[in-house]
DNA sequence: CGGCACATTGAACCGACTCAACCTTCGTGG
DNA sequence: CCACGAAGGTTGAGTCGGTTCAATGTGCCG
């Protein structure tokens, strides 16, 4: 896939994935560590940006996990989509001026701002951007039309995906800082079906959920259970 | 608003559309209307993109509608939106080669390809594919977190506000294509269920609904009901 | 040790689904 | 001009997945 590992991709997780869009060449790769370098933190529930600011530029999460979501005048919260190691932040395609949604750590995450782009960085950007477009669509199909079950399931299975782009599954298994109220904002459910739910799931054995680690039993099996499609990336982006 | 709105703009309605996210100079206006004079025609329930198809380029809904939808397995069907006249399809950043999901006409559909960017136009598909991000994130939230009653209301809302872009809209009325088992599989509900929450609007005399035609009684008070939030378009894009 | 955040459990409830029938409209062909 | 069929709309009764409310448990951190 890659001719050519270099350090700072092997070590970093997000710069991993942002190599695994697409060919970087020297002087990109050069930009994005250096970038990396001026990383800024923030605490667990902070805002990375709140709903309807203007946007900046572009940031790079470079750790941690943050969410997409929207609050409704009654308290209720929907999240849209996580944001992980190597995603990207109001990437748009021109100046996207106000945030359609506001952006929340759900633990303490690191980021720094995406290097202008290069050629090659343009492209990275444009795949990222597609993807997320991807999961968006993944998001309205759970939903819209899976089970809480298949809903689980299913969001797992994506997770275990875009994780594994950054390098972050180890054995179909990886971190997962999720509490299950958040789950349930995801997934459009409550938390006490969440948590029936997921018990479902370790009591069949599908999953093994333990000390903040998640462990897929059968990732291949499950996917086709719920007909769950990867999203591929292969040259550039594609379909769930 | 316009400062010289021209003919062209004024007799097609999704030209209408595309002036109002951004000025157009002549020169591209001249390019839309060309382009529109090459138009295509497509018949009802056709596919005017298949799923997993390679993308030609962007193209232009000049009349009726379409959905982007995805069908599962097992024949469950998640529309993920309308598109409307003046609405783009394919509209990605770069070369997007694969339909992330099918486009079927709803009825009549005729299109035309979208003309090469010019400064102008740029920013007119920036826009358009701002909103249309806008436009997903909304039915997250109806999918994730509304009721049924409020589903349908805030769809209406989102429809009205959308035609009104391109002047498709008289007296709080437009036309409405839809049959009740494609508006199920918007809104993630059964047919059947659609119907009878139909009948409560229409009882309650919040919506009327003949020949074709809905009718908003009051759609500021039906917004605050639902907590709709229109996408301005002010300039650049923004949230719902 | 106390408190807080998160997880778990039970029981009652309800919004939306299922299944199945029937009705209306409309286009088409005999 | 009517008979027919197809597609969409309407209705009822029973069921179920997921919610609600409220209590209890558990682990962690100061």
């Amino acid at each position: 896939m890659k001719a050519t590992p270099r350090l700072v991709e092997q070590s970093i997780p997000a710069l991993r994935r942002l190599a695994a869009l697409a060919p970087l060449d020297r002087q990109s790769e050069a930009a994005l560590s250096d970038a990396a370098m001026r990383m800024r933190s923030v605490k667990p529930g902070q805002e990375l940006i709140a709903y309807g600011a203007a946007v900046q530029g572009p940031l790079i999460i470079l750790n941690g996990w943050a969410a997409r979501s929207r609050i409704l005048a009654d308290g209720r919260r929907q999240i849209m989509s996580f944001i992980l190691p190597g995603d990207l932040v109001g990437n748009c395609r021109q100046h996207c001026p106000l945030s359609l949604s506001s952006i929340v750590a759900l633990g303490s995450v690191t980021l720094c701002h995406a290097p202008p782009a290069t050629p090659a960085l343009e492209q990275v950007y444009a795949v990222s951007h597609a993807l997320d477009e991807a999961y968006l669509l993944a998001q309205i199909i759970r939903l819209g039309r899976l089970s809480a079950e298949e809903r689980l399931i299913d969001l797992m299975l994506e997770l275990h995906d875009r994780l594994s782009l950054a390098g972050l599954v180890y054995e179909d298994g990886f971190a997962w800082p999720l509490t299950q109220s958040t789950l349930a904002d995801v997934l459009g459910l409550t938390p006490v079906h969440v948590n029936r739910t997921l018990q479902q799931l370790r009591g069949r054995g599908d999953v093994t959920l333990r000390a903040g680690r998640l462990q897929l039993m059968d990732p291949h099996q499950l996917a086709k259970r719920v007909g769950h499609t990867t999203v591929r990336v292969t040259g550039s982006s594609d379909a769930a």
